[in-house]
DNA sequence: CTACTTGCAAACATTTTGCACGAGG
DNA sequence: CCTCGTGCAAAATGTTTGCAAGTAG
């Protein structure tokens, strides 16, 4: 079976190694913004053959064959992500470090707006919002 | 003479060694977003007394008492800059590696509103926006 | 005085790389 | 085939830390 990312690849003209594929599926599966050490261990569960460096050479090539996006949630490695269909940004609960997807087309719009009124084009950007869960007072009690 | 971020210091009252005061000077002076090295560099031109390991804990220090900002933009290192009266964000000269600041209201005001729709009180953000000059045909005819 | 700060070097965490071997197109 | 990918271990990078000695308050 084809993976969503293999199939990709395939697209991108890469060539597709058993470990590649093996990678592929793991992000294909993957429905959140795993480092590269979970990806690691969630493809060696597979198969124990692929080694962590080509997992750190995958993830660099898939990023910049624009399959893969990579972000920073402050937590000191790289998160990553298929490239998704609609842009989103990601809001992070500073409690949980739960990672909440977002979209905003105001602020997109208005994300370019401000780059061009600079001179310039926008390319790319990276928005995170952190934020504390508002409790809302249910019947339980608890903070 | 009491730098700019010696004074936030003290008035936070933190213990001012000469180091501190050094750095606190060093920042206080910048009018960039230096990485710690750059930092080093600069501080250890005035005072060769100075140590790497000091100035990674003064920044974090300094960080924690909310007198400093850290960011991070896509280079691989912490880069900081004095707090600001007024909250601004960040665009990146992709083929320079410039800084420019900007501040967008309506942008502000948007993050706190998507940050309530999905039930959270907004703490902080980092919007950096990655960008190409638009290069105004001019007189010269270079690119 | 005494707790906090420093310099140094070693430890750390993440990511990259050199090299010999192996496999895809 | 022959170029490119891989595993392994070593290196590189950015940052933190243990410890003995020094210093601010």
């Amino acid at each position: 079976m084809t993976s969503r990312i293999e199939q990709a690849c395939l697209d991108k003209g890469l060539k597709m190694t058993g470990q590649r594929r093996l990678i592929a599926r793991v992000l294909s599966e993957s429905e959140d913004h795993p480092d590269v050490e979970k990806l690691f261990r969630r493809a060696a569960r597979l198969d124990s053959r692929i080694s962590l460096a080509t997992v750190y050479r995958t993830v660099r090539l898939l990023e910049a064959a624009r399959i893969l996006e990579r972000h920073d949630f402050r937590d000191g490695r790289a998160r990553y992500e298929e490239v998704p269909k609609k842009h989103h940004d990601h809001l992070i609960d500073l409690a949980t470090g739960n990672v909440v997807e977002f979209r905003n087309e105001a602020i997109e719009e208005l994300q370019r707006r401000v780059a061009e009124k600079l001179g310039y084009r926008l390319v790319d950007h990276e928005l995170v919002l952190y934020a504390h869960r508002i409790k809302a007072r249910d019947k339980t009690g608890k903070k």
